[in-house]
DNA sequence: TGGTGTATAACTGTATACATAAATACAGCG
DNA sequence: CGCTGTATTTATGTATACAGTTATACACCA
């Protein structure tokens, strides 16, 4: 079955550079150049260019003049980014229990089933899967918010936290707990309480940060 | 240790639409074309790209296929970015606060002089140069947050606020209160005093909020 | 009159050509 | 051996050509 609509070669190239990035496959400070990656990539300059210009756009690439440097985001970095999404995600569960309607819970809770069927499945092969799943519900409460502010800068954020993260492995005992948190933060939406719902969205990135320190350990 | 680098004219295109485009010289949901802007500023279609593709990654302009969409910002988003400024740019004075060097404070009083220069003489004349003057004194504090997940949310929340307020004059007793509140965040930054540099800024941001409200009328 | 099929126009996506500037290599010269 | 000036390579910035797709206009026909 094809693809109801192309992607463009620039927007796959965005795509892939981003998450190599994040994921820390270049260095930070190595240097890239566009003809570099257009012949490794086997396309011209063009989709490469517009690539970089959103890559730069987001911080993770720096033009120099002469070449481009690659600043991704280190360990930090992304501590800071947990922190910053404590405050925020907060207030925007707080909207969104104060705002979402019937249909919008249906689609979280659908989104909660899919995640607790994977997650009590087991099985490394659905590890993919349930990070979907959990990225899914995070950008619903974002939009169920009602503030593009909050939705397009928790977005910002939390690409970049999944991606950075994405080479890692997840226990399954601490998928089971990040599922509990969205079930709170699900049941405070459901209620329509504002301050539950911030509150269970503050622990859950809390708890969610805390769970990373712990397990797991990466150089930088 | 001057930057003699010409700046290119996609990044003054990048400029120049998103300043147009937040401070709303395009309606929302206007449609533009890529030929059309390079028709219109005498360059060809690849600069106009380059624009595009980092305005789409702030998402204020958005690719639908056939044609751009504007997306840009409305007054309530503005108001959510002044809440969200109001959670974080706490946390970054108080980072800032107690991290921060003897030449960094420096830095930050030549700034406030300045301001305080401009504020005093008075005149029309000088309002663009207290505003910049005012987001200069903001992203050194951002920078001196030391947290580059602090700086980059920050300055992006903050460009965009000053370039959505571009259009609108500020009154000069407006300008004298929001520079006293610029002095009580550098003392107690100058004092490492954490907790009042995080409640002055989170208060400076919280005032600034309030003053647009009461000045401002824009429509939608 | 209304529907349909085709031609046309408009637009984006990609590749390529060319200009320009900067780093590098190297030969010549003191 | 070291310095310098130049040639070459390599990089980016911009323009243009071309392909592919989709909306649109319009003529034609039932």
């Amino acid at each position: 079955m094809k693809e109801h609509r192309s992607i463009s070669i620039a927007d796959q190239i965005f795509e892939q550079l981003e998450r190599e990035i994040l994921a820390g496959k270049y260095q930070r400070g190595e240097t890239l150049s566009e003809l570099g990656l257009a012949k490794a990539l086997g396309v011209s300059r063009t989709p490469i260019r517009e690539a970089i210009r959103r890559l730069e756009q987001e911080n993770i690439l720096q033009e120099t003049g002469r070449g481009l440097v690659v600043v991704g985001i280190s360990w930090e970095d992304m501590m800071d980014m947990y922190e910053i999404r404590m405050q925020i995600e907060g207030l925007a569960a707080r909207r969104a229990a104060e705002r979402i309607t019937e249909g919008e819970l249906a689609a979280m809770r659908d989104t909660l089933d899919l995640q607790r069927y994977y997650v009590e499945k087991g099985g490394e092969s659905n590890s993919a899967q349930i990070k979907n799943l959990d990225s899914q519900f995070h950008e619903q409460l974002y939009q169920n918010s009602g503030s593009k502010a909050y939705c397009d800068t928790l977005l910002s954020l939390h690409k970049k936290i999944t991606k950075f993260r994405m080479a890692s492995v997840s226990k399954r005992s601490r998928a089971v707990q990040s599922l509990e948190e969205h079930e709170a933060i699900y049941r405070a939406l459901a209620a329509h309480d504002g301050d539950a719902a911030a509150a269970a969205a503050t622990e859950h990135v809390r708890k969610a940060r805390e769970r990373i320190q712990t397990i797991e350990t990466r150089e930088d």
